[in-house]
DNA sequence: TTTGTGTTGTGAAAAAAATAACAGTCACGA
DNA sequence: TCGTGACTGTTATTTTTTTCACAACACAAA
């Protein structure tokens, strides 16, 4: 159910634009996105909206954020401190979500040493204690190729239950239960390369 | 059928540990996927493989790269040169794909001074001139939220045929035949948290 | 040669997702 | 008060994707 965790942030949009209330229609229209869908979705949800009349958005703001656990905010950290991990470790403080940047790691001690940064950084042997302690849910994996499987088992092993691996490597996770996405920006753009391809092909 | 970009950058590994054949079972092993799908994908390509005995590397990659446009290198830019642009523009150039950074535009234009890169840079506003000139088919958007729809229309002016949006921001293409991918880490992390949210509820 | 194992490609079945259709409800204005 | 228009939630239909099953084939060993 990806869509609602995009209705959820628009809403909060919304909420700060000043609208209190929306149709399925609407929301569709702004995440481009067919009505019927979203209603599907938010059903799912259960009965939160006026029967006739659109949704109140604070009201279904708090429904989505309670179902899907968006109002918490979950211990996530950056491992691999290259230019991408840090970009990735300021950006996410400044668009804030459901969770708050806890902790960052790198094999590099040096760097751990002389970087500057708003959160704790340790080094990367460190990680298994270190998300215990500071019960870190969420990994972003920013590391080299190489080292991403490594780096994944030692997150697994300190108890984090979701990953997000940036790096091209398809790696797994040790555990069932926890939940990993691959996202690869290389990927991205050749999957858009092929699409194009496809396109221009007809 | 973004699977067969996996495979391809798969097959891309295998060549270079000298792998000559592989079987879709040992694909799928690789991958995380089951083998049927991706013989279904596969055979979408065409017939490639060896009856019997598996799929010969090189021979399947040929075919998928050219089905896929994924051999010609597409030219691509970074809009908005902040950390994570810069970030994006330097990875892409260490991980290549089926596109060539060729360059990187920002409205600040102290910046675009001031920045030593590989890649030449340029003003915002000289977007549709340049991406015309380069020939530029992909671009990446990594500017202020706000600023994201404006700088989508630019590039589509000038005839950028993928776009991927890492805003947060949703925004539209102006010409439908324009292909996007909106990546928000934020959306990311979300996404791992309900999903946690989701199986701990059980 | 023959037999057995492993493999591809494809067609059929099952599951999931997207789309459409509609009954029931409300708000608002005449 | 009544009708009109707009909206939600749910059910039905279609489309897409995934999964399963199997025939056709190659290769190695006995």
């Amino acid at each position: 159910m990806a869509r609602l965790c995009l209705v959820y942030r628009l809403l909060e949009e919304l909420q700060a634009e000043g609208c209190v209330t929306v149709s399925s229609t609407q929301l569709g229209e702004r995440l481009s996105m067919n009505s019927h869908n979203l209603r599907k979705d938010i059903s799912y949800i259960g009965e939160v909206g006026n029967w006739g009349a659109g949704y109140e958005v604070a009201r279904l703001k708090q429904a989505i954020g309670e179902k899907l656990g968006l109002a918490r905010r979950r211990a996530a950290c950056v491992v691999g401190l290259g230019d991408l991990g840090r970009a990735i470790l300021d950006h996410a403080q400044r668009h804030p979500g459901a969770f708050v940047m806890a902790a960052g790691f790198d094999s590099n001690i040096n760097k751990i040493e002389t970087l500057k940064s708003s959160v704790p950084l340790f080094p990367a042997y460190q990680i298994p204690e270190v998300v215990r302690r500071l019960r870190i849910e969420l990994a972003v994996i920013t590391v080299p190729p190489s080292a991403a499987q490594k780096v994944a088992d030692l997150l697994v092993e300190g108890g984090v239950c979701g990953l997000l691996n940036m790096t091209p490597a398809v790696i797994k996770a040790a555990r069932p239960e926890v939940f990993l996405t691959n996202l690869c920006l290389t990927d991205e753009l050749n999957m858009l390369s092929a699409l194009i391809t496809l396109n221009t092909k007809l």
